[in-house]
DNA sequence: GATCTTATTCGATACATATCTAATTAGATG
DNA sequence: CATCTAATTAGATATGTATCGAATAAGATC
């Protein structure tokens, strides 16, 4: 995985909910609050093993926990699932979750062609970066490439490699040296 | 896992959403349809795993394909996603999850106290018949059981250790010999 | 405070699946 | 029909996570 995503609620959410036992857990929780003795007899695991799958749903909001004496009572959290079903029938929220990662990668989504292409390049500096971050993160780090392969990395984007080569290099995303050329750390980057 | 459960429509749905691949997979198509290529080049994954994500997408009823040429076009299925959304809202729907895989232990439900503990023993045959069962997969295969363990492991869930012990070994569950007694292949069970 | 009960945390292992490259299929095109 | 393109399938590897037994924590009870 190259960028650590916040990792959404949604995806904690589907991801709590992926799994037969967590599913007959939270079936179990729709009639009543259980103890985690009487879930792990109902679904037939252990206890370690209930006490996990609980502490996932309870990580996703899907259920809540009320002590008593050491007897632990979880209870189905009913408003997050109302909230979520909600959140899956609207379109917007769905297509933020196409969102690459870095929060740049958003806008670059404007500029691209149904195939993957630069549509346009911007004038304006502030938004020609993101731009150039994302084609330079089309190269790997830790290897050097020669002249035409930056070339050819980059016109499978956009056809003026001439632009883009020079910005990348300007703006420290790509160094160069005797017709070689690597990337950089994205600590450098200016911007 | 004990019983080869029919992997019900819902957790198919869950397990398709709970990958951040797969979920950017579905934001990229809220806008319109895309190929593979395109979707590969937008999240950044090559060809052949982006197919995989879209097989369990396509599995799962959330996407559908058109075929133009030898692109592949995919859609989103907006239907499953409002269909499942109800579902999610349906307490009842939810409550059927928690069925325990043979067919029996639905029913054993209705008998037990939050504690997980028998609270009657109906009268007719037929009805005591999966109580007996869901009692007797509480003794491991494999291994004997002195008669006081038999009352031990008994009395967890009943007091009435004579009637279910006696029961239990009339119904083929356990067997006993000289004191010992172990449990019985379930095929072997009579009802 | 020793002990029993209920639950969680830890560490090990087994199973599932995400991802890639290479090979294959299916359609389009010269 | 040879070749090219887009996609899928197969096979290998790496990552993730479900499960369990053992150890620990926290509360209740004697």
């Amino acid at each position: 995985m190259t960028d650590a995503l916040p990792s959404s609620e949604l995806l904690t959410f589907f991801k709590a909910l992926a799994h037969e036992s967590r599913l007959k857990l939270v079936g179990l929780l729709t009639e009543r609050e259980r103890s985690v003795q009487e879930l792990a007899s109902l679904v037939e695991l252990k206890e370690p093993t209930v006490s996990h799958h609980l502490a996932m749903l309870k990580e996703a909001g899907l259920v809540r926990l009320r002590q008593d004496g050491n007897t632990h009572w979880y209870a189905l959290e009913t408003k997050t699932l109302t909230t979520r079903a909600k959140t899956m029938l609207m379109k917007e929220k769905l297509a933020e979750l196409a969102v690459a990662g870095a929060s740049d990668d958003k806008a670059v989504l404007n500029y691209l062609t149904p195939e993957g292409r630069l549509k346009a390049f911007p004038a304006t500096p502030k938004k020609r970066r993101p731009i150039l971050a994302w084609l330079a993160r089309h190269f790997e780090e830790g290897r050097t490439y020669s002249e035409a392969e930056v070339n050819e990395t980059i016109e499978r984007r956009h056809h003026d490699r001439e632009t883009f080569r020079r910005e990348m290099v300007g703006q420290k995303m790509l160094a160069r040296k005797g017709g070689q050329y690597w990337r950089l750390p994205e600590s450098g980057w200016v911007g």
